[in-house]
DNA sequence: ATATCGATTATCT
DNA sequence: GATAATCGATATG
């Protein structure tokens, strides 16, 4: 991570297909800014939800109080509560009014990685320790605090959150395409988009 | 190593 | 009342 060069994404880089926006993702970093410090992850596994034709996604059923930012402004975090448990963090995408979105499914700790390990219960006795950090879409969002109270709604790429998606200049070499994880419906659609070779996906 | 299962609650039928 | 874009624990090979 070249600390110098990272930028801001634009609002305009997910006013496209979520697909494109998902593999585009993969590279890029999640930064969650606290008075601490800031914690930072490099994006390496990412699914991609559809507004139409996808009976998997959140918005298929029509908008509702808890899938709304999945229509607003692109750019936004849409948090949703899962399994009496967890939490999981999507972007918007698309132009205002049309909805879609991205899962985050796994970022590789590159900054603050003692209170990410901390905020997880994590003790880091090994190398290994530091996969069990964000590598899943629960795991993620424990480590960065993300909740939907916190964050649902949130602009994403604006200067002044602490929540943000930026980019370093990382090129990613070659992406893996697969079937969607955990889901019943539209399963057999390859809509997830990892770093291959990267050990930091989810399972 | 893989397989199965319980936890726990917002949301929708 | 059923389900869910998950995780961690436990059981078994």
């Amino acid at each position: 991570m070249n600390r110098s060069s990272i930028t801001l994404l634009t609002a305009g880089f997910f006013v496209r297909d979520p697909r494109k926006v998902a593999r585009s993702l993969l590279g890029k970093l999640l930064i969650r800014k606290t008075a601490r410090g800031m914690l930072v992850g490099r994006i390496v596994e990412t699914e991609a939800y559809l507004g139409a034709d996808d009976a998997a996604a959140h918005s298929a059923a029509g908008k509702t109080a808890r899938n709304a930012v999945l229509w607003g402004p692109p750019g936004h975090a849409y948090v949703y509560f899962i399994y009496g448990n967890h939490y999981c963090l999507n972007v918007s995408c698309l132009p205002d009014g049309a909805p879609g979105g991205v899962l985050f499914r796994a970022v590789e700790p590159l900054e603050g990685i003692e209170e990410m390990a901390a905020a997880r219960g994590v003790e880091i006795r090994s190398a290994g320790d530091l996969k069990r950090i964000s590598s899943g879409p629960g795991r993620m969002c424990e480590a960065l605090a993300v909740t939907r109270d916190r964050d649902n709604g949130k602009n994403l790429v604006s200067s002044t959150s602490d929540l943000q998606i930026a980019e370093d200049g990382c090129r990613v070499k070659r992406v893996l395409v697969t079937p969607r994880v955990g889901i019943t419906k539209s399963a057999d659609q390859p809509l997830r988009y990892l770093i291959a070779g990267n050990s930091f996906v989810s399972r």
